[in-house]
DNA sequence: ACTAAAGCCTGGCTGC
DNA sequence: TGCAGCCAGGCTTTAG
């Protein structure tokens, strides 16, 4: 259930292991995971293909190979990707396998189904649309003051539901939002245009910040190299929170209550003191 | 053009 | 112990 740091540290890890490796067969074995490839395409597309890059795109993991393919995967809510020790039994909802060189197996499995994968021509893979919509990378130059301030420019959106649109700031999950939020001191309802630049500068400030810190805590937290989704399984990102999960409980800051409200049926969490408006 | 709600799935937890 | 209902960190599609 990754946001973007948690997705930085699969594409690390899967760099490391990938590098200078072959997949010498693949296979899809739930066809719905790539509907825009038949399996058959799938496993030829990506045979005896050399990775030659693992990079990211937003929340997407881009595998590209020097045969001019790039494999496009996104992990939505459960997807992760595992080595398969030697003779072990697939887990639970495997959904794709891939052989590497190294005689290794590498699984895909996804218990909710929401994960997604697609083998393209690399050169196509701007004009996806998934990728051609996305707001600029939070660490670019490109997602700047000006750029944010004229995202919101006029906005009636709630700010919490504004913050988890990839097109508009890249990177934020459900948990994040909160949080940034929350560290900005802003109330999750503020119509987003209605910020004042001083506090939409503080808020972007702040969204830059908590994904930076969650990924240094997180790479820092890894310590089984074998460990591709490293700690966002185990919940580290809800630990670390200082409003998310957190109803009912007294803030860090202030002791008020933490409240739950719904928006764009997701929960958001914040303090009604320090986040008043 | 915006905004909200439904939908995709499985499984864990809570409360009766 | 069994079962219904609720909840889940993402994103797309449909409806209004």
């Amino acid at each position: 259930m990754p946001e973007l740091p948690e997705v930085e540290l699969v594409v690390r890890n899967l760099r490391v292991h990938l590098a200078g490796k072959q997949f010498l067969r693949s296979k899809l074995i739930r066809s719905a995971l790539a509907p825009n490839n038949t399996p058959r395409q799938f496993a030829s597309g990506l045979r005896h293909a050399e990775v030659e890059e693992v990079w990211r795109r937003g929340k997407h993991i881009l595998i590209s190979f020097r045969n001019g393919r790039t494999l496009v995967v996104h992990l939505r809510m459960t997807g992760e990707f595992l080595f398969i020790p030697d003779n072990e039994a697939l887990p639970a909802h495997t959904h794709a396998l891939f052989e590497l060189s190294d005689k290794r197996v590498l699984a895909f499995t996804d218990q909710r189904h929401f994960g997604y994968m697609e083998l393209v021509h690399t050169a196509e893979l701007l004009r996806l649309r998934a990728l051609a919509e996305l707001a600029p990378e939070p660490f670019s130059p490109e997602f700047s003051r000006e750029y944010f301030r004229e995202v919101i420019r006029g906005s009636r959106q709630p700010i919490k539901l504004l913050l988890l649109d990839q097109r508009k700031v890249l990177g934020l999950g459900n948990i994040y939002a909160s949080e940034a939020l929350f560290r900005a001191g802003i109330n999750p309802k503020t119509p987003a245009g209605r910020l004042s630049r001083e506090r939409a500068e503080r808020l972007r400030q702040t969204a830059v910040e908590v994904l930076r810190s969650a990924i240094e805590s997180n790479a820092g937290y890894n310590s089984d190299p074998e460990d591709i989704s490293g700690s966002y399984t185990e919940g580290l990102a809800q630990d670390a929170a200082l409003v998310y999960g957190r109803e009912g409980s007294p803030c860090f800051t202030c002791e008020s209550l933490i409240k739950r409200i719904v928006q764009g049926s997701r929960s958001t969490f914040y303090c009604p003191t320090c986040q008043r408006r």
